[in-house]
DNA sequence: AAACTTTACGAACGGTCGTGCTACCTTCGG
DNA sequence: CCGAAGGTAGCACGACCGTTCGTAAAGTTT
């Protein structure tokens, strides 16, 4: 597509940095980003890079809001299709295990390599990723509220959704750091127990 | 103390520099490490801090090492002085949700961090994180196995290990990112429900 | 007392970092 | 058709990085 006017409006420039930027980030954390790093593998300058994003932090912002919509198109989104209640808890975790399983990112979950870089950091990179942890945190949780008011289960919803979400992430964590798919069968059945 | 020879055989000034470089390393992880500002905050020249250690791969394997032996001291040791089995195991969750909520170290869970920020990069520096992980885990696996075959417990060891492991780390992981003790009251009342 | 090792320092290296400034070039509005 | 707007590149900056070298003390050994 030559002559392309929309190319040259930068959109899509900024597209193919932030595909770069998210993986980049999901193995060497947001702080591993540099600039002229991602202008050398994408055969950019790093002036016109940080053109597109005015400071490293505006980049590190613009990498976790990317991040976020691709963790929302494989988890989230697919979920809300399903049914409230318990059959769209069964589909959160699944696909969670599944995102994280099938590396969408290469490090595993981003929101998990980020949290915990940025954890006990002030700032504004703190509080989005903080934000966005928090946003799935309280999805998993009303739809545990959903399950247990609809009949479905029988728990402290807000227990369950800590349970939960503490299975997938430690799954994510020992499957990544020590590779093989253990930790995710293991994940797979302490879900199943506890949503049966 | 002037005139004290062990003083000057460095190992005195190898621990200052390491009990700095694991609380540095909690935060801002071990990249964040930097031989300069150890050797600034210390007082010390760069270059001591550099001859100390020879290499920074080898402050990082080395400030590893000294966080290993601190949460030995704060979490395996205190629980291997209790009885095998379930007491032990309750020991062992105790011990180490107190280890994170206390903040030893004042990024939290040492190892949590560091293992979240090498879990997808290959090396040294990966593998003695993982080593250290699994060690831990291993303990928390050996000690399930104990309490079923004592008969403390009805459950499958390794499952149980997992679980537990996972609510810990959880319970760490939103305290740190989210401020507040709630993360650490779910968890002890979800290892409770296992360990009744 | 002389020889040697260890500890720590200061200066400097090549390199990369984030950040400006300037200029070119394409695209778009009047 | 022209001028404004904005994406992109080139270049230079100051700061910090890990690392190396030479050197001055201090401690240990002979």
């Amino acid at each position: 597509m030559p002559g392309d006017g929309r190319l040259a409006r930068g959109d899509a420039t900024r597209r193919l940095v932030l595909r770069r930027a998210v993986d980049v980030a999901s193995v060497d954390g947001l702080d591993g980003l540099s600039l002229g790093r991602l202008a050398t593998e994408l055969e950019l300058s790093k002036s016109g890079v940080f053109a597109l994003f005015g400071s490293k932090e505006e980049l590190q912002l613009a990498t976790i809001e990317a991040a976020w919509e691709i963790f929302r198109s494989h988890v989230v989104t697919p979920a809300r299709e399903v049914a409230p209640g318990l059959p769209r808890l069964r589909a959160i975790c699944e696909s969670w295990l599944e995102y994280s399983e099938r590396r969408i990112f290469p490090g595993g979950c981003f929101f998990f390599n980020v949290g915990a870089e940025f954890d006990a950091r002030p700032g504004r990179v703190h509080d989005a990723v903080a934000a966005a942890s928090g946003s799935f945190a309280a999805f998993i949780r009303e739809t545990c509220l959903d399950a247990v008011s609809l009949g479905h289960l029988d728990a402290d919803p807000e227990l369950l959704a800590f349970e939960l979400h503490a299975l997938g992430r430690a799954a994510n964590a020992d499957a990544v750091l020590n590779g093989g798919t253990q930790a995710y069968a293991l994940a797979r059945r302490a879900i199943g127990a506890r949503l049966s």
